[in-house]
DNA sequence: TATATTTGCGTAACTAGTTACATATTTATG
DNA sequence: CATAAATATGTAACTAGTTACGCAAATATA
């Protein structure tokens, strides 16, 4: 039986495509940190480079630069305390914010683990190039400006009632 | 803060960019069957259309067809026997083999999916174009040839001894 | 100023996948 | 023909995300 079956899927084929892409690579991932014993998650990467530029962020704020729901972030950023990678203060003017933070150690293991990840880079590049990138962007900027399930509601006029229940 | 931030980060922002688009498009899908109150998960469509074809297939076959493994075929099953929409029997030459097929239940709604599924397929067709397909058999070709953890391994001349151990 | 609304964080319960391990059956081999 | 190896299914424990809900603090409003 032919492996590539999700080619001729059509619709269902398209979407789990992506995802078995997008999966492989974070599952691939996981093992390049494993074999390197590095005890980091490739999720972390994102707040690593985030907290580096910005020093101190909310979770909120963290949520909302890369596009994930605030639950998403208080995960990793827990993990990444217990691994002393973060630590966090709350804001003096406001308590309900709690100030994210690189540790020391964070600070120290950054060189090393930014080697790592630019050769993880090359081998990405290998993979992902120019024409990639743009037809990111394109998608990216489709569904920015309205999200697949508001584009279905409105082609098919259906009134979106659930705030209103 | 600008909300494109993952567009700054390389080679963390690609991969992260890839999962954030299936993860959004799977979500949008199932709050359209949620809307329409059908009692269908978005990845049961594959399965569906798997066997309406094929009629009889074992779980190892399945996985197989559609590159997962063969533990997340067994939960899929699992809920959509719960539902009753695919029933199994023990392969008369083989009693290991679980030989699943669509109940009846699925070849009467069959028809109904099938009209919804179209209705979805037109939605997505906005957002998936040609330049899109050509890129995800692109991606895939390289991903199938070798995987990104066996190009990091050759790039870098490591050895793998994790079946060594 | 008192009350209502919004905002920020946190938890619970869910989905979708993975790898690692166990068990049983079938097939291959000495 | 007995034993070893491979195959098929299933379970457990894990990761990564989501939505829905609760609570407390800050802000807006009457």
């Amino acid at each position: 039986m032919k492996r590539d079956y999700l080619q001729t899927l059509e619709t269902a084929g398209y979407t789990a495509r992506i995802k078995r892409i997008s999966d492989s690579i974070m599952y691939d991932s996981r093992k390049v940190y494993a074999t390197l014993n590095l005890n980091i998650e490739p999720n972390w990467h994102l707040i690593f480079l985030l907290l580096k530029q910005e020093k101190k962020m909310t979770v909120t704020q963290i949520a909302e630069v890369l596009g994930f729901s605030h639950p998403a972030i208080i995960k990793i950023v827990k993990k990444m305390k217990l691994e002393k990678y973060l630590e966090s203060e709350t804001d003096t003017k406001d308590s309900r914010k709690q100030l994210i933070k690189l540790t020391k150690k964070s600070l120290l293991e950054l060189p090393k683990l930014e080697e790592e990840w630019e050769k993880i880079k090359k081998v990405l590049d290998t993979i992902i190039d120019e024409d990639i990138i743009m037809l990111l962007k394109k998608l990216e900027e489709k569904l920015a400006h309205k999200s697949l399930f508001q584009t279905y509601m409105d082609y098919y006029k259906i009134e979106d009632n659930s705030n209103t229940l």
